[in-house]
DNA sequence: CAACTTAAAACGAACGTTCCTTCTTGACAA
DNA sequence: TTGTCAAGAAGGAACGTTCGTTTTAAGTTG
């Protein structure tokens, strides 16, 4: 076909992007080959490699799209006003996940969390990817460590907490259910929540490093 | 070498597993190749292939020893007596990581936290790996809510609450850490120390899912 | 028909692995 | 102690395969 209308082409990346998102959500980048990716979005490598330069430009898309996900979703969840309690906050930023990317694999696994350990794997790989990564979780940090100073501002914790560490320890959780759900699966933002709950309400005891 | 000595086989052996280590913390299982491992450890292909019959047998080792190395630092944490509360638990897990695996690579970068993100992902593509994931994971889970359990009995938190959910949640903080540590680096168990007892420092609000 | 997309075969490079050779070692006889 | 030998560990070239990519030809649409 000449002369196609942007929508296919528009449509065409896009296939090609989902195809082989599938198959670097089942085996990883380089355990897919592109031979791979072709039966999976049922094209030619003509055709594929007439939108990406090369696997490498593949990947490249892949991972930027999940992270400019994963970048929008805790950013949204910074936005929100008042910001809720870590307990609702965090489930809910994952819950948003699921909904902006709810495409599954055969077995039913929930695909985005398998991308991002794929994505993380990846980043330490290569610099450029590293670089986005690294902007990104600097943003999110200093996002989320200004909810964490309205807790404060708002009487619900001590103005002495350490903020940035904070805003880490709940990143971290994110990632830690992003984790469990790539590994385990059958895993519902409703347990973070439980557990968060049950987390907060334990007494500390006094410091002892 | 003829009839060589038990101890320099083992030593051998050990010398192509930090090698390969080495290079799969770098660059991944797969987009590792064994030359460069043959490189690495300065041995030919006849001597590796003496000791391993092929590359996914290293791989598995390599994946079964950091499976071991985590389970083995999650239970050690489960049998202090008396429990720590969770903001010393936490970091002193991983702390112990450290101690217990302290290799780095040629940049400075702490080794193991990058395995372990490397063996999530190849867990998902080995269906016997995820087995030994899974029934590591099920076992840390139950050990961490009978920790939870016993807070409950020191009075440290509500009886109600649901402690295998906190235990993954525990969880999910050290994996979530461990991806920090090997995405970004320069992060330190103090600073997981000071963000959790802040987290739990902060006054829960009715819930409102 | 012209313009351009897609299919399919084919390419060189790099892969994991094997095979045969070379070298090293420990045991044993003298 | 020394010299010899068999066993086996290590070396390294070579194998067949598969990889990512390119090229060429056919097909399709405005």
């Amino acid at each position: 076909m000449a002369r196609v209308s942007q929508e296919h082409l528009d449509a065409r990346r896009r296939q090609i992007l989902d195809g082989a998102a599938s198959c670097f959500a089942r085996n990883g980048f380089h355990a897919t080959s592109m031979q791979d990716v072709l039966k999976e979005v049922d094209l030619s490598a003509g055709a594929v490699y007439r939108y990406f330069s090369g696997k490498e430009e593949l990947i490249a898309a892949i991972v930027t799209e999940v992270l400019d996900t994963v970048r929008g979703i805790f950013e949204r969840a910074a936005q929100e006003s008042p910001p809720p309690t870590p307990d609702v906050l965090i489930p809910r930023a994952l819950a948003r996940m699921r909904e902006q990317r709810p495409a599954t694999l055969e077995g039913g696994e929930w695909m985005f969390p398998r991308l991002m350990i794929q994505v993380w794997t990846e980043t330490t790989r290569s610099p450029e990817l590293a670089v986005v990564l690294g902007d990104g979780y600097r943003n999110v940090r200093t996002a989320w460590g200004e909810i964490v100073e309205s807790y404060k501002d708002a009487g619900l914790m001590p103005a002495d907490a350490d903020a940035d560490a904070m805003a880490r320890t709940m990143i971290a959780l994110v990632q830690g259910f992003a984790a469990q759900m790539a590994l385990f699966g059958g895993i519902s933002e409703q347990t973070l929540g439980d557990g968060l709950r049950a987390l907060m309400s334990v007494g500390r005891a006094p410091a002892d490093t």
